[in-house]
DNA sequence: GTGAAAGCGCTAACAA
DNA sequence: TTGTTAGCGCTTTCAC
């Protein structure tokens, strides 16, 4: 039911009586549609004067095309869609707005759809695209495990940002991806704590087996412990079920009551890293003294915590911007490629020597 | 240009052929397209048996509207714009993703728009509404100065969300607004400083006169210390000339070098206090021992502060949920509202008694 | 209760 | 170089 439509258009004293169109021009200036079309969407074949002309009255007439109508008649429309899963990660508020800016730059409309933690990123993501025409999608922060079969429900090309395919079945000429190598970037991560003197090292994350970064971080973490010949302790291994702060804080609250022998932290996300800070503190225990931690993204936030947090930095903008850029090469006709950044360590105040 | 457009339709291997429209659905099932588009929009005068039909072919034949379609024939869109101005805020994502949800429920799409910080988000609005038809428009933090000319031009009507027309000439019945007030909550949380016995209290803020919140929450926090007796210390009153915490703390370790007769500080925004607290903390001071801290927002960052910070929170959901509830209505042909909702005192450890 | 037909504003053949 | 025309998929009178 578009109900909505019934009475709002007639906003009161309304500037012009209607909204000029592309006829309203081509008669104003005496001119066939087509020409005025061609002018409008830069076609060679124009004479100067009669572009002029076009152009004048479009100004005059205060023109505005109707995206809906060019949707329409070229089955397309210029927008892409966005599906971001767990937007309440800070991390991703700056590869939206980097995102958001590279497809204003590339004449392209930015849809956004933010759904739950727990819901399928990819049925929504079709849903989006198949209704609005769009011409590709970008996911934010999604499954490892798309099947081949979604991908070509989706119907439009799509670029993974911030992760990749990695448990799933497509084929790599299908689909795009951005991201880090989540898996060394943990080794590494962990490692520095290693290098530290650290062996009672404790991993903060969603689900060893959520099928997206927790999973592939953990890896990650436990081949870092293996090649330093620590064995991996599984009472270190801190689920948290989601990646919100809230659960990382009350997890580390828990783990506390049970034991403090842990030296060390490392989260998989800087959220979380933030959260773990506060339940330590609560707990009396402070950082690098009693506890060190490192995590990986890089958000904003983590320059001003006390002390500033070690972590792997994520290239965000870059992170976004290559996103769209590849998007709209596929658009384009160019083949799908896959990038993968890497991180930079940006030393902070919560990595110490283990006591 | 579009031409994007060009080769970017064939997605290797298309399940379907071709998508079906609703003329596929009447030849399936030997009715007029007129009746299919009854059944899809709930129309009232279908029979059952025929509107069952419809429906099946519907989903047998994988149908899916065409958004661009439905709205050139209704002049509509089905979708609103939001438009953002400093999106750099942590407070604002929290508001944006009430907005989304709201207008997913509402069955609205949300065409995001966000600006640079000096950019015009007026103009942006209106070039946004005007091409993509829009219905209306919610602006996030933008000016409260906004001209009767200004609103014309956009054509549609638009909410402000977490700000109002303090400082513009829009009439009441022009437009809607969701916010709190701002002087008032500034005001209270200045009180709350003086009535722990501070006296000399800095404001950190963008700017004096930035005609938004800045500005609003100046007064606010001007009135408290005047009715209080104390008089305004200019020195006292630290502006940054933005919103990023980077401005915040770089303008709070300057004035700590110059000089540190301050018992307290009051913050126009969590994140801005945040970062003071890693100036105060870098600069050796303690909170609340020897500063104190409240602001105004209610991030969920600042709960895992260390100390958790006092702010008076602002019901971000609410005021993202009530934006799209009254836009929806003015919709439907309601008069403009405008809702002033308050904060909550969210106790944390950073404000103490003056020294 | 249902169908035929006329657009919505635009693009892209096809003619001229 | 330009104008004419036929749709794009849908909604919506207006007949039946």
């Amino acid at each position: 039911m578009r109900q909505l439509a019934t009475n709002a258009v007639s906003c009161k004293g309304d500037p012009e009586e209607r909204m000029a169109n592309i006829k309203d021009i081509a008669a104003y200036c005496g001119v066939g549609v087509s020409t005025v079309s061609r002018v409008l969407n830069n076609h060679p074949d124009v004479s100067a004067s009669t572009r002029a002309k076009v152009l004048d009255a479009a100004s005059a007439l205060h023109y505005v095309p109707n995206s809906s109508a060019r949707d329409l008649a070229g089955n397309q429309a210029d927008a892409i869609g966005l599906v971001v899963r767990g937007a309440e990660n800070p991390f991703f508020t700056g590869v939206i707005r980097a995102i958001e800016r590279s497809c204003a730059q590339a004449g392209l409309t930015m849809v956004l759809s933010q759904i739950r933690a727990g819901a399928d990123e990819m049925a929504a993501a079709a849903g989006l695209a198949l209704s609005k025409r769009l011409l590709g999608i970008i996911m934010l922060g999604g499954r490892y495990d798309y099947t081949r079969e979604e991908a070509l429900a989706l119907g439009v090309p799509f670029v993974c940002c911030t992760f990749t395919n990695h448990f799933g079945d497509l084929d790599r000429a299908e689909f795009s991806s951005v991201s880090i190598n989540d898996k060394a970037e943990a080794y590494c991560a962990t490692k520095l704590l290693i290098e530290q003197g650290h062996e009672r090292i404790a991993v903060l994350l969603d689900s060893v087996s959520d099928r997206s970064i927790s999973e592939r971080r953990y890896k990650g973490y436990c081949e870092a412990l293996s090649d330093a010949g620590i064995p991996l302790d599984e009472g270190l291994v801190l689920e948290t079920g989601d990646f919100t702060m809230e659960a990382a804080y009350r997890r580390c609250q828990q783990f506390l009551e049970e034991r403090r022998d842990l030296t060390a932290i490392f989260a998989v996300a800087d959220s979380m890293a933030i959260a773990a800070m506060k339940a330590l503190s609560d707990a009396g225990l402070s950082v690098p003294q009693d506890c060190s931690i490192i995590a990986i993204d890089g958000i904003d936030m983590s320059l001003y915590t006390v002390p500033t947090l070690t972590t792997l930095a994520q290239p965000q903008a870059t992170l976004g911007e290559e996103a769209v850029r590849i998007l709209v090469e596929v658009l384009g006709g160019a083949a799908h490629a896959h990038v993968r950044l890497e991180t930079t360590l940006r030393p902070g105040g919560t990595v110490g020597r283990a006591y």
